[in-house]
DNA sequence: TTTCCCATGTAATCAGTTACATGATTAG
DNA sequence: CTAATCATGTAACTGATTACATGGGAAA
């Protein structure tokens, strides 16, 4: 149930409205960590709210409805932030892609891994683009952009090294 | 609709039972890549059947029902295979922590940091140990570890990096 | 006045999990 | 004979997407 906490979260930020919150998911947040679209956030904002966990305040303009966090729903969003674990049986359908490409003929295996190299390292450059200019700024959008270009170079790296492995062994087989 | 490409991925390898594809789930398939239960693995088959993707072999023992994959099964596995395309919109439990940390205090966004870093270091340790004993061996395990290896090699580094930053931004701001 | 954006919702459907339920075969 | 494992399913529910639908307010 992890759309209710990416609400907890941005709710922990700024009271808004559902509809603000499915434009934040528009965004690097939508991109990159979790999706949502209003069909899905707007009731879910009322069951938070049924929770103790969100409080509406009266309707605006336009029947807008904003809400804002409770003392309960900071420590809940504390409790699952800091509840660690690294859970097993993560889905990645990029992971799963991996473990099945071996069902490929190797010249589509080699497509594969060269394709695989060539977003990674547009998802890098894109990800430099979105850098800020003065190197020592520490906020936010630094911190993710960095977690996402390491990332991402790390799997650049290895389809880079696989490619070579499989040609290195390709050789040795004929 | 990725339940479906992996059936199919290890329905390629070798004729199967729902039992059967629902054990390779236990192992390291489910555990790094996709994850699924037999209440849902058999109705799918038989969707899978249904749409000519699989086809059922007489019920043999026990009720038992094997499927192979057929060749428009093969056709569409491929092109899910190679229709690249890094997509957007994955979902990542893991990033909407990172995206959500600067609403914690700075000792809990530390504790964080150092409890990712650490997990890591625990899952690169667990992926060494799954890796084959002769360095030279080019398999999908061989492949698929050095895969994870480097991927929560990345994390465990930005994560002492972002501490490393975290820290001297204190100093600096006290 | 018409168009665009703000703002909210319902209904149908699909994907996935949990709980419940059954029977056949094999090993001890 | 009894316990473990093989083998398959249904039903209820939650989480998430897609399609459909409505109306207010601001600017051109």
């Amino acid at each position: 149930m992890s759309l209710r906490h990416a609400l907890l979260g941005l709710l922990a930020r700024a009271p808004a409205s559902g509809y603000d919150l499915t434009k934040k998911f528009e965004g690097p947040l939508g991109t990159y960590a979790w999706q949502a679209g209003h069909t899905h956030i707007y009731p879910e904002l009322k069951k938070m709210a049924a929770d103790g966990l969100a409080s509406a305040a009266e309707a605006g303009a336009r029947g807008r409805r904003t809400y804002e966090i409770t003392d309960a729903g900071r420590t809940e969003l504390r409790r699952w932030l800091l509840d660690g674990s690294v859970r097993a049986g993560e889905r990645n359908e990029h992971v799963l892609r991996l473990f099945l490409i071996t069902t490929l003929d190797p010249e589509d295996a080699r497509t594969w891994l060269t394709q695989t190299a060539e977003q990674c390292q547009q998802m890098v450059d894109a990800l430099h683009a979105e850098l800020p200019d003065e190197p020592d700024t520490f906020s936010l959008g630094r911190l993710a952009a960095e977690y996402g270009i390491r990332r991402y170079e790390a799997i650049r790296d290895w389809a880079r090294w696989a490619l070579e492995q499989y040609q290195a062994c390709e050789r040795s087989s004929s």
